[in-house]
DNA sequence: TCCTCCTCTTGAACGCCGTTCAAATTCAGT
DNA sequence: ACTGAATTTGAACGGCGTTCAAGAGGAGGA
């Protein structure tokens, strides 16, 4: 029932994620995939294809973590919308920086394949933003604000942030929060729960 | 007067920008940079040191064009201060969206040295944005409002945004800058000319 | 048992990469 | 013309993604 290659699938994607942990995105090649693995890069190449398929199966799993992640940051729905967004800004920063190397396949890869950059299971944060928003803000606006913490996250990561904000991304991202929920007000932001 | 090698420097970084052009970030490496330029690989090696030393220089030169790129739409102070950073906000995300390579160079390219990865000119950015909201806001703000509209337009550029929001990038920008704007008011946006 | 046939695996090979360095070249000063 | 220092060169090293001819393995029939 099960895919010849499953097993070899799972333990490729298994030493993927531990060779990101401990020695980062670099790291992420075929032939030492192969003998972590233990297969040659041959039968990788039969499973994957490509080496943009172990990135893409690493990052539908990056992205169900994040979700975890999220959720497990999220008070609830006893906690004020405000606070639920608050706390879900914080955590999606506090995911990124403790996961740099998964972070930087999910965002900074360089995809050879056109097909969507990000994993399907996008729509699982979209889908929780939407239900702590509110069925008022339009998607663009969930988009924008999604866009817009995760440009102070993706700036903390990549450590690209000038020394005055150094110690100062859980700040900004309160800041972004707070503009986005004003923001958001004017569409509507928290009717109908 | 000047530096032994600094024409064949000067040839190099001009090669570099017309490789970045014409054939993506990708093709940026060492042979092909130094066969472009007329030199061999090593005295590239003799004037750069590392190739992240060309990026480096690559990405002072693009922080150069995107601050006039900026200054060029920037209405000028006879326009209002909000009208002054939406304009500023779509024109951070023209030149992304026109010169991707040149941005993925600045903001993805994986630096090894560690020294500040973003070239000190973009304190001159910084500078326009402080020059148009006012001494008011405190600076973590003023970042802040940076990272929010470079979030939306790093996903663009990147391609990551999800299909909801293809052709809304424009938009997201107005919407976050708005947003941004009213957070700013309350830290004095705008007070003393 | 042996022989076929088909599937799966292997690892050497290709052309690229960043980087190094011994040797060749260049050239100013004598 | 010669010397000595500075500069340039390109082959070499180890690693990369990817391909593919050759080999290994096993299921089914004789």
């Amino acid at each position: 029932m099960r895919k010849p290659h499953e097993d070899l699938r799972e333990a490729v994607l298994a030493e993927a994620g531990r060779l990101l942990e401990v020695e980062g995105a670099r790291a992420l090649s075929a032939r030492r995939l192969a003998a972590a693995a233990g297969c040659s890069v041959g039968t990788l190449y039969n499973i994957f294809e490509h080496l943009d398929g172990v990135v893409r199966a690493v990052n539908r799993e990056t992205m169900k973590r994040l979700a975890a992640a999220l959720a497990e940051a999220d008070p609830g729905e006893g906690a004020g919308r405000a606070a639920r967004l608050e706390a879900l800004g914080q955590g999606y920063l506090a995911y990124g920086v403790a996961n740099p190397a998964r972070w930087e396949l999910l965002f900074r890869y360089r995809l050879d394949t056109p097909a969507e950059a990000l994993p399907a299971e996008l729509s699982t944060l979209l889908a929780l933003l939407r239900s702590v928003a509110g069925p008022g803000p339009s998607d663009e606006a969930l988009i924008a604000l999604w866009a817009a913490v995760h440009g102070v996250v993706e700036l903390a990561v990549a450590r690209r942030l000038p020394n005055a904000a150094e110690g100062a991304e859980g700040r900004m991202i309160a800041l972004v929060i707070e503009a986005g929920i004003r923001g958001l007000a004017a569409e509507g932001f928290g009717r109908d729960p």
